[in-house]
DNA sequence: TATTGTTTGTGAATGTGAGTACAAATATCA
DNA sequence: TGATATTTGTACTCACATTCACAAACAATA
């Protein structure tokens, strides 16, 4: 069920495991430390880092640990390299073209934000089935017909967000492999299945909230 | 552990201690047996349940099982009255009101969706900072000054979803507990500092899809 | 009633991740 | 140079989470 990824460490050919919980939080590094560079910030130590993102520092250490020694004793993490040693860990190094399927509420809010680019993703193109919006501009970019999502493979665009109703989900997941797409970010709340080459992560924002009251 | 009565749950919920992420996973199954309650389904097995949710049969059994024997051996559960049970676990039976904090591209599209209901939520008011929005329609509500957040307090609202900036967010957030708020579902790609009575549940939609071209 | 087949609930085993503690490395300064 | 302060990288330990395995409970049927 779980992705293991095997990278190596040295010529001891010793293959380390890294954890899924440790590639859910690169992301949060990454972030953090694309701040700090724009702020000029030359290096950081895992206690400052840890003391922003609210995590231990030996946590922080370990995770950056498991693909190699990027930090200076005494000194901390260099920002600028440390930033780009993740970027290209997370295959995050260039711009990354991604797909937005379906151009109803949370789809115009997703095709107009601009915090992709943080990671270096770009919203490239946008599908509906409505042939009331198939044409229509959002932004600089235009509406096509989700009958046409084949022609992702052409333009190689392996990445995409679904922003459908539930019930749409599964299909256009189904289309979206066939056109060639590695890796889906399902917004609908619906559990996908997919081959296992293809990698999804679903976020359900009212399920993320029906957590609350139980802590409260 | 026997048949459950609502105060017994709760004195079973002191005793042992339920782990976060059976908590995470209740609303799955509190959304996946609505469904089927709303499709006239009588029953439903542990491995029925754990195919429709790529997960494994005795991961559901347990996790129910922390709360009480729901379930009927040789059958599976009854899922109206596992419906309940688990609305009552989550603090879910009875409507809960909701502030909506952020009158933008992301929080109109909250304000739309229909599909808090589910869970109980409705968006009871909604605020913004900015003078063009103050006053302005969304659906059935008019946009409130995030000045008055304090009218929370009155009206009883202890939820809140943060739809701002990041850069507001940390500051939002302090009026909102200051507000008697106690639950937040922060949308902003930022780390909130609250006070531990406060829980807080984070969404950030690009670091998500930071994380998929790793797997790719 | 006895038998067969199904499914729950749960203790035990296994697996995964987090926290601790410390040696090694580096900077600073007397 | 030597002493001190800082911080990393990591082995070890502990805690949490998942999966397994099976007895107990129930339905259906002969
Ligand atoms: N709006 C929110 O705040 C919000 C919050 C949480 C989850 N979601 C989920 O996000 C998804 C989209 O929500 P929304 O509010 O934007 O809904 P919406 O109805 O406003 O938009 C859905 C869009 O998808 C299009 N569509 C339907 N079938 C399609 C198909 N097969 N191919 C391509 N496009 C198709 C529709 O034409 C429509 O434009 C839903 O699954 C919803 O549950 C939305
Ligand atoms: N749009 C998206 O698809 C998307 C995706 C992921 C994350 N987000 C995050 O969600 C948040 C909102 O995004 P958006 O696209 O709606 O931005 P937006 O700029 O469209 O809207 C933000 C709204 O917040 C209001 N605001 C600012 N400061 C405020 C304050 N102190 N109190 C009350 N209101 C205040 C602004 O007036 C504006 O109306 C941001 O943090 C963004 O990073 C958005």
């Amino acid at each position: 069920m779980n992705v293991s990824t095997n990278i190596k460490i040295d010529e001891d050919m010793k293959y380390h495991k890294i954890p899924d919980e440790t590639i859910r939080r690169m992301p949060m590094y990454l972030r953090a430390l694309s701040l700090l560079e724009q702020d000029a910030c030359q290096t950081i130590s895992s206690r400052q880092l840890a003391q922003q993102l609210h995590l231990n520092p030996p946590q922080i250490r370990k995770d950056l640990s498991y693909f190699g020694a990027f930090g200076k004793r005494g000194i901390g993490y260099p920002v600028q390299s440390t930033v780009q040693q993740i970027r290209k860990i997370l295959k995050l190094d260039g711009t990354q073209s991604a797909a937005l399927i379906g151009a109803g509420r949370l789809g115009t809010a997703i095709a107009a934000y601009p915090g992709f680019s943080v990671f270096g993703f770009e919203v490239a193109s946008i599908f509906d089935i409505a042939p009331k919006k198939i044409g229509k501009k959002i932004g600089a970019m235009t509406v096509e017909d989700a009958a046409d999502l084949d022609t992702l493979k052409k333009r190689k665009i392996r990445l995409a967000i679904l922003a459908v109703p539930a019930e749409a989900a599964q299909s256009c997941a189904e289309a979206l492999v066939q056109a060639g797409v590695k890796g889906i970010l399902n917004l609908s709340p619906s559990c996908l299945a997919v081959p296992r080459r293809v990698k999804v992560v679903t976020i359900d924002i009212a399920m993320a909230l029906g957590v609350l009251p139980y802590y409260m």
